[in-house]
DNA sequence: ACCGTTTGATTAAACGTTAAATCAGAGGTT
DNA sequence: AACCTCTGATTTAACGTTTAATCAAACGGT
């Protein structure tokens, strides 16, 4: 490894000048400037971010911690926020808290004691982090705007309800994954409050409820909405044991656009996260908070993307005949 | 932060002295370790993992480099990987190769930049790394053993192909998803080999060749089996169109084991690698490396798991009728 | 009483970088 | 000619940790 000693005595000259050449600091004749550059260059000189770490109190890293890796959206957030970090010349170190509100206070602090310069925390169901000794941004929760940023679920909610009441259908029902999660809690609000009174809706929770959700259609809803893409699927394999076609006897809906939505049949309608904007969001809050400002944006809500595709259409009017 | 001239100070001792207490290392007397460590503790020290990674020239960071984040697979490598280096006080540092070979090195550069003592990598689809200056362990590519930790995947393919052939299926279609990858080619090569003469099969690829997939079933197959569960789904979902029933008509395998091999209906037989294996060879690779020795478990393969589930049965005499 | 050994601790230097303080000289002003 | 200013560079110290070398004292053995 090439330190900056070695370009100095390349050069004939201190460690400081080159120090202040390369990051343009001091005073430095332009020729200078220059030369050592060049040296650098040519010796292929890396600066060491450990003695810049241990210098400057700042490691350049950013820790990522995630309520469980295996979410489905995951490799998307940590793709976006990699690639708008690296722009900066920041690192991002990932921490995994396993799915319980405890390992993730630890995976934080594992984080912290390595020095990260900053926080990027998806919280886990329910469980908001404890306030950390470095910058935080929060991601995902609408809950708290606090240095937080969120996909607009509400709003997404709206939109695909929106399409779903544009369509003509009246009446329909609604299945949540798990109760506990705020984040499918704001999708049906979302729903639920578009239709208003308009549109007839249930709203059911979970795998123990789909038969009750056959029952619904059989009675006459012409279209169920869930809070993902992963759990309309189950749902359209039930309509289809059942009987029923998607979307000529119900049309269905999912929410997140995973690859999956694509590779179905019919191809789901769903709504999509601008998860690079999230992710450049997150991370404007961290740097902007680290470089001692407030944090922009403050609880400003991502939008979301309605992606239609072929699982909705118009109600088509049907005998009342329980298979 | 609490440094260790403060508990020098705070003991009354010179900083060597706390420093070989803590990681006994030189020569302390019993009694002094324990109140240092008691101060320490008390004073919440953290060490300083910049101090420490500038002078053992260690960051005790690894990087991890994936084609591709949106990989279904990565959550789950990214995952287990984080687990077990973080037994072992490692921290992992994200890379992303953006899906070209291009992006892959530099990525691996930013990271061996950042002073990582090691990298993970799972390479792009025939973008062999070239070599770094850091221990490097090389996942999922069957062709090159050295230091590579790879999934059995022609193995999976066999253990598949022989359970559809115990069932009794004599003929066979198999769909890949793209020539050009390695891991792909293994797992047909593999269901192949297992068939060898006993079982007619047919070798088709890709998504234009799914119109001949059908044609194939119509012809009398009994039996798809494709490369991964997306594939499987977009199968199904052309099969379902066309008429056939799975499992009644034809049994379909996928491979991977996705969540959405679990919400399908009918719920989809695959193959299931051995994540948690296959990450901890990976640093076990690495770290042995790093620590200077050669690699344990030369290019030894990780065997694949078959999963059983609805999707797959005997096959069923059935009248040459073209839908 | 003298010498070698062991024990427990200290000093000093080093890792690579940077920021503040200092310094030598050139140039311009009164 | 004495003074101030500006420029371009150098010294020095510091960040927190570790390690090799050193040192003082206590101990045991002849």
């Amino acid at each position: 490894m090439v330190s900056i000693k070695e370009i100095a005595k390349e050069v004939g000259v201190s460690p400081a000048t080159v120090s202040n050449a390369l990051t343009g600091k001091g005073r430095v004749s332009s020729q200078m400037i220059d030369r050592i550059q060049a040296v650098a260059k040519e010796l292929g000189y890396r600066p060491s971010l450990a003695g810049r770490a241990l210098q400057r109190g700042q490691t350049g890293i950013l820790g990522l911690v995630m309520p469980d890796l295996t979410n489905p959206l995951f490799p998307r957030i940590a793709q976006q926020l990699s690639i708008a970090a690296d722009a900066q010349g920041l690192g991002i170190l990932i921490g995994d808290s396993r799915g319980n509100p405890d390992e993730q206070s630890q995976a934080l602090h594992r984080l912290v004691d390595r020095g990260v310069d900053g926080l990027l925390v998806v919280p886990q169901m329910g469980a908001f982090p404890e306030p950390q000794p470095v910058p935080t941004a929060i991601i995902h929760t609408a809950s708290d705007p606090r240095n937080s940023v969120s996909g607009d679920h509400a709003g997404g909610g709206s939109l695909i309800a929106r399409h779903i009441a544009g369509l003509g259908h009246k009446r329909v029902v609604i299945l949540g994954g798990d109760r506990v999660s705020e984040v499918q809690q704001d999708r049906i609000a979302g729903m639920v409050q578009e239709f208003a009174t308009s549109v007839e809706t249930r709203v059911l929770w979970g795998e123990d409820e789909l038969s009750d959700l056959i029952t619904a259609v059989s009675d006459g809803a012409t279209a169920v909405m869930t809070t993902s893409d992963l759990l309309a699927l189950r749902v359209l394999s039930h309509l289809t044991r059942s009987g029923f076609s998607v979307p000529r006897d119900v049309s269905l809906t999912g929410y997140d656009d995973l690859p999956l939505a694509w590779a179905m049949h019919p191809a789901l309608t769903t709504i999509a996260q601008d998860v690079p904007q999230i992710a450049t969001r997150a991370l404007e809050i961290v740097t902007s908070l680290i470089n001692g400002n407030s944090a922009p944006s403050q609880g400003e809500m991502v939008p979301m993307r309605l992606v239609i595709r072929q699982s909705t259409s118009k109600p088509n009017p049907r005998q009342e005949s329980n298979p």
